[in-house]
DNA sequence: GGGCCAGATGATACCCAGTCTCAGTGCGAG
DNA sequence: CTCGCACTGAGACTGGGTATCATCTGGCCC
């Protein structure tokens, strides 16, 4: 999870303002485990009755997304939610039980993309893989619970 | 891309009826080369003159997509979108150009899941992969033309 | 410290995808 | 024939996300 004091640095940085809204959007972001969609913030906002506008909170995550320091990741479900990270290349693996977010790293990955290239003659530009399953606590969890 | 027999078959065996409407949306479906959107085959089916509501549009779909003659992708945009595809275990890869969508086999990909899950203690039960980029042709074309 | 102003804010209206509801409609079985 | 059930379509509704616009403010320059 990215820390608070990444993202206002990633937010300086890029030469935008630390305003008191976007300050308070990323502490709630950084208080958050796993993913969470666009309307989590806006309740836990209301809930803490920090006064931010609904745009304000949309704004505010679309711009830690281009900062790259928040990334938009699609639930099985088709719903759209958000998991702060760090702003470097790396999938997400979702535990659908506690809702954790792990990232992960390439393993091999890169170059199953590259067989595939070089199979098809396609040029890969972008892609998108996410892993949704049980983490090895909630296993450990279930396991000895039940 | 999923011929037009093919879902009907499909929708026969789960027992379903083959109703107009659903004829008529899976023609749709047919005569779509590449990804599509609901609001297309709506827009479709209102260009030529069906009937045929925009929940049952969807209705469609969701069948089909039950059934695993169609799949739901997640474009790049955050976008919702369909393919018709054949019912097996597979990825697809958009071209971004033509929009035309290829299915692509495991590749090794299923070993690599399996690493991650051995090193992290996951277990994953489920996972999206999608490649975006630019497809043979379309990189011949640009390469000639320009 | 005070003024300035582009960038940021928030209230509100709006848009669009997808779902729900419900009164029908028509197919197939008996 | 007629009964039941799957299916349909119109329209209302929901929820995520965007556009608009008057107002405000962070941070720079003096």
């Amino acid at each position: 999870m990215a820390h608070h004091a990444t993202m206002t640095e990633a937010l300086e940085q890029a030469g935008h303002r630390l305003t008191a809204p976007r300050l308070a959007a990323m502490r709630l972001i950084a208080a958050r485990e796993g993913p969470f969609t666009a309307a989590d913030l806006v309740a836990d906002a209301d809930a803490r009755d920090l006064r931010i506008g609904r745009a304000t909170v949309f704004r505010a995550i679309d711009l830690l997304a281009e900062l790259g320091v928040v990334e938009r990741i699609d639930l099985p479900s088709g719903e759209h939610a958000y998991v702060a990270c760090r702003p470097a290349h790396h999938h997400h693996m979702v535990c659908d039980r506690c809702g954790r977010s792990t990232e992960i790293d390439d393993a091999g990955f890169r170059s199953v993309v590259a067989e595939i290239a070089h199979r098809t003659g396609f040029r890969v530009d972008a892609h998108r893989l996410e892993l949704f399953g049980r983490c090895a606590d909630c296993l450990a969890g279930e396991t000895t619970d039940r």
